[in-house]
DNA sequence: ATGTCGATTTGCT
DNA sequence: GCAAATCGACATA
């Protein structure tokens, strides 16, 4: 038996959202839904810095239905609705009460391409397939009914298979569509492989 | 290639 | 009531 390629429970708990989302970039997000296998290497990432970041949605210690899981030890799932039509994917990362998160905004699909083509209700695979974070979740077949997962469980899990992402690889510019935020919608949190064509397109 | 707009739930005022 | 961590359809050029 080899070792398992899963990140454990402490690997989410040992840093917060900024660091973890770069060292998130490379690794492998995998599902098994419907007893369909589908995963990605993670291309794009944003961090969400818990109370005290104004985009994020547990600013101020905030605490809904929705950001109750943030709040947990990290490892878990957070999936919500976005615009009331789209599932977001982030990963909660950091220590209990530390409400920190990363979104997944883009994958390169890996296992199980024809399935995530299939979601998508595209015939091949092409940059639509996964390149966005509502897309992220579609191609792997995540909902709501995926919040607040084990991510060391077998439904919803990261890999590390090895892949290397150089620091010189990594693009960081502001996040997308958080305007709202004021001064912290300008922080370079949002990370991405440069060139890779799973990246997202910023409108 | 670029711009506008609708879909539709959640949470805050 | 309104804006939101978005995407795709459609219009115009």
């Amino acid at each position: 038996m080899s070792k398992s390629l899963k990140l454990s429970r402490s690997w989410y708990q040992r840093d917060d959202a900024v660091a973890l989302a770069q060292k998130l970039l490379g690794k492998v997000l995998m599902t098994r839904i419907n007893g369909q296998l589908t995963g990605g290497i993670i291309v794009e990432t944003e961090a969400y810095q818990g109370a005290t970041d104004k985009a994020c949605h547990a600013y101020g210690n905030r605490r809904t239905t929705r950001t109750e899981v943030m709040f947990a030890p990290g490892g878990l799932s957070y999936v919500y609705l976005c615009y009331g039509m789209h599932h977001l994917f982030n990963i909660i990362t950091n220590i209990q009460d530390t409400p920190d998160a990363v979104l997944v905004r883009g994958i390169a699909p890996l296992v199980g391409i024809e399935t995530m083509c299939e979601r998508r209700k595209l015939p091949k695979l092409q940059p639509r397939v996964s390149a966005g974070p509502a897309l992220v979740s579609q191609s792997l077949g995540l909902t709501r009914d995926h919040n607040a997962l084990d991510l060391t469980a077998n439904t919803v899990w990261i890999e590390d298979r090895g892949i290397e992402v150089k620091p010189r690889q990594i693009r960081k510019g502001p996040r997308v569509g958080v305007d709202y935020a004021g001064e912290h919608a300008k922080l370079p949190w949002r990370f991405s492989i440069k060139d890779n064509p799973y990246v997202s397109k910023a409108k």
